[in-house]
Parts: structure tokens; sequence; C-alpha cells
DNA sequence: CTCACGTATCGATGAATGTCGATGTGAAAC
DNA sequence: GTTTCACATCGACATTCATCGATACGTGAG
């Protein structure tokens, strides 16, 4: 999957009509949450004891293989929802909550 | 693509880790949005005059055919974000603004 | 009833995507 | 240097999906 940062493109939906441009790239934004594991991944990491989580309990939490959750990974990191830190051997997730206000404020009323 | 009713399916993705079934609900929510013809349609039928738009504009509006914008109106229509409203030949739509606010709620901070 | 027209459905097709086994990469431990 | 381990990448495969031409459906007009 194309993965672009998440970045505000354009006025809530119900306030001005979208251009084809805006309409891709929020488009390509809902895409990167419109699966089942992705949404598990953030949500465990956004609820994790320390913010944080390492990579080697994900697959496990998931039920996916491990080149899955990597690939998964990949993607939220590249959109900006995760951010990855790597220590030693292992690499840790964070979320990066401010990316989601972007996608909330385009569904704003 | 199968779509069910968009309905409040979960607590927010940062305050409770989803289960399986719940991401699934959430996931397939967001897929309806996930494409920018169906975006533009939302938008469009959004900033309508009346606030309603005739399906007969919308082919051209869109740049897409007839069939493919019959395809994306009854996702969104099944989606609950739309309704249609017969007249005489034509199907005119309005939007059902409640539906975006579940899928607001699910980003909530 | 028949015709015209707006819309929905069907069938086919090409493109995108999730998945996983096999393998590559890079860093720490010995 | 060699081994081990965590993670990323690759290649292949099956599935899903957007798209459109052809056609069916349904409604109002004549």
């Amino acid at each position: 999957m194309q993965v672009r940062p998440i970045s505000s493109c354009c006025d809530p939906l119900l306030d001005a009509a979208l251009d084809d441009s805006a309409a891709t790239d929020l488009a390509g934004a809902f895409k990167v949450l419109a699966d089942p594991v992705r949404l598990r991944l953030l949500s465990l990491v956004a609820n994790a004891p320390e913010g944080e989580l390492c990579a080697c309990d994900l697959p496990e939490l998931v039920g996916r293989s491990q080149p899955t959750v990597s690939h998964h990974l990949k993607i939220l990191t590249e959109a900006g929802l995760l951010r990855r830190e790597q220590r030693g051997r292992w690499a840790w997730f964070r979320i990066e909550p401010e990316r989601l206000s972007v996608l909330r404020d385009a569904l704003a009323p």
C-alpha cells in the first residue's frame, strides 16, 4: 500500500465539497484505518501499560505472523500514527495521537 | 463490498483495546470512507444547495460512469451515511450526519 | 399498452491488498 | 569472527474491489 503521512488536506466533509486531489489524500488516510489488524495494533499500543509496546509481543496479541505484523507496523508508522524507537534488538512503538485528530476534524460537523 | 450500517461498536481507540470483532466492525466502517469517489459523493451531497442532490447529476460531477456511481451510492446508503428518496424516475440523496459522529467518537481522545 | 428514460444489477476484468514462508539485515552476546 | 535473535524484505498466492459495457427493472408519459 502506498502510504503518505496523514496531514490536514481539507475542510470538514460537510463544510465544503472536496476536489479530486483532496479526496484522494483523505481516502488514503482512511485506508490506513480500514484494516482490523491495524486498528488492533493501534489500540494495543495506545493502551499499553507505559504507552509503548515491543514489536516482539504483537504477533501473538493479534494472531498474525511476524512478517504480517511488520508489514502493518510499517504502514502505521509511515502514516505517522505510530512512532518507532529501536532499543538494542527490539523495536518499541508509541502512538502519535495528533495524527488521529486530523481525521477527526475531517468528520467534524 | 459487504457493508453493514455504521453503528457504535466500541470505546475510543485510545481508551480501550479493541477485540477482534469490534476491530472488524470499525474497519468496515472506515472502508466505506476509504475511497475518493465515495468521499466526493458524500461532500457533494452534504454541500448541495438544498441539502440534497439528484443521482442524475452525479456521474458528470465525479467523472465516473453511471453504474459506478450507482454502486458507490448503494454502499453509502447501506452504511447509513446517505438517505435515498425516490421521486418519480429520479433518486435524490441526503446526508445522514449522525453516522459520521460514530466514527468521530472512535477517534476521540 | 408501449415507449422513453433514470437507475440498478450482472458479468468480466485489471489492479490493489493481506497473508505467510523463505530469506536478508543488523545488532548484541559469546 | 561466529552465532543468535529480532525485525525487515521478498516472492507468491488468494481475495477483494473499483470500474465499465451490456442489460434488466421500474416509473411516468403518450
